[in-house]
DNA sequence: AATGTGGTCAACCGCTTAAGG
DNA sequence: TCCTTAAGCGGTTGACCACAT
C-alpha cells in the first residue's frame, strides 16, 4: 500500500495510509494512556479468548487501539503476574550482571527476571544506572563507569543483599537460613568477585586485587555452621544458578588496567557526585 | 503560591525478524 | 524465492509528579 509520511497529533513523524477508509480507520484509532474500561475490556477478552494475533484481538474485542498498542498494555502492565515497585538488590545485581554480557539487549535481559518487563529494566537502566555515569562525567559504556559497577557499585548491593541476610537470620533464630540469597544474586556477585585477581597488571590497580579480597575476606557468612568465604559461597551456587536460568558462564573474564592518570578524576566524580550510599569514602580511598 | 526543573515511566515509534502463503 | 503480515525489539517521547527556587 503506498504510504505517506506525516506528522501525528504529537509532533511524531508516522506513516499513514493513503485510502480514505483506512484513513477513518487510523483516524478512529485511540492513542495516549489507556482508560479503566479499556484496561477491563482487553482483560476480559484475553481471559476468555487467550492472547496473540494482537491486530484481530483489537477489532474482535472492540477496542479502538492498534494490536500494537494491545499487546504492549498486557505485557507491560496488564498481564496479572507482572511484579510492579521499585527493584530489590538482588534484581539490581542482576541487571548490571547480565547488561555487562549481553549489552541492550532488554528482552533478554528481563527473561531472567521474573515479573519484569524489558520496558521496565529499560527504564531503570536509563534512569537510575546512566545517572550515576553522567554524575561520575562518564559515559556508561566506557571502562571506568564499568569498572565503577563492578568493583565498587556489584560488591556494595551484595554487602546490601549480605546484610538484608544476615539480619534475617539473627531474625528468626535460624542460622542455616540462607534462603533469601537467590543462587541467581551469588551468582552475579561471583562474577563480580572472580574476575577481580586477573584483571590487575598495574601496581595502581593491585591495590585494587588486594582489596577486592579483603572484601572478599570480610564478607563472611555461616553456611550449614561453617564459616566460609562469600567468594566460596558464591561459586558453590555459581553451577547451580547457570543451569537453573540458562546463561552461559561467562567466557570473557574482565581485563582492563586502570589509568594512573585518571584516578584524580575519578576521585573527583566520586566525591562531588554520587549521593547514593553505594559509593562512600571508603571506595574513593580504595580506588587511590 | 507560582514557576521552573528534573526524574520516572507508560506508550509510542520505526526497524528487524519470523512465519506463512 | 518473493511478498505480506504479525510479532518482537530497542530507542524515544511526553505527561505527570515531586521537589527546589
Amino acid at each position: 500500500m503506498e504510504m505517506v509520511l506525516q506528522r501525528s497529533s504529537d509532533g511524531m513523524a508516522c506513516h499513514r495510509p493513503r485510502s480514505p477508509e483506512l484513513q477513518e480507520a487510523a483516524a478512529e484509532l485511540r492513542r495516549g494512556p489507556w482508560t479503566v474500561d479499556e484496561d477491563l475490556t482487553l482483560i476480559n477478552y484475553i481471559a476468555d479468548h487467550g492472547e496473540g494475533r494482537w491486530n484481530a484481538l483489537a477489532r474482535a474485542a472492540g477496542l479502538k487501539r492498534t494490536g500494537k498498542s494491545c499487546r504492549l498494555r498486557w505485557l507491560n502492565y496488564l498481564r496479572p503476574d507482572v511484579k510492579r515497585g521499585n527493584f530489590t538488590a538482588e534484581e539490581q545485581l542482576l541487571i548490571l550482571d547480565l547488561h555487562s554480557r549481553w549489552g541492550n539487549r532488554w528482552s533478554k535481559i528481563a527473561q531472567h527476571l521474573p515479573g519484569r518487563t524489558d520496558n521496565e529494566i529499560k527504564n531503570y537502566w536509563r534512569t537510575r544506572v546512566q545517572k550515576h555515569a553522567k554524575q561520575l562525567n562518564c559515559d556508561v559504556n566506557s571502562d571506568r563507569f564499568k569498572d565503577a559497577m563492578k568493583y565498587l557499585w556489584m560488591p556494595r548491593l551484595v554487602e546490601r543483599i549480605h546484610a538484608t541476610a544476615a539480619a534475617s537470620v539473627a531474625g528468626d533464630g535460624n542460622s542455616n537460613d540462607v534462603s533469601c540469597l537467590s543462587g541467581v544474586t551469588m551468582a552475579a556477585a561471583a562474577a563480580c568477585f572472580d574476575s577481580s585477581p586477573s584483571m590487575v597488571t598495574t601496581s595502581s590497580s593491585d591495590s585494587f586485587t588486594s582489596d577486592s579480597h579483603e572484601l572478599e575476606k570480610s564478607l563472611l557468612t555461616t553456611c550449614g555452621g561453617e564459616t566460609m568465604s562469600c567468594g566460596d559461597w558464591m561459586q558453590q551456587v555459581d553451577n547451580e544458578f547457570w543451569s537453573t536460568h540458562n546463561i552461559q558462564p561467562a567466557a570473557d573474564k574482565y581485563n582492563h588496567q586502570f589509568q594512573d592518570q585518571e584516578l584524580s578524576g575519578w576521585v573527583q566524580g566520586f566525591s562531588e557526585g554520587v549521593s547514593e550510599s553505594l559509593w562512600s569514602l571508603e571506595d574513593i580511598w580504595k580506588m587511590q
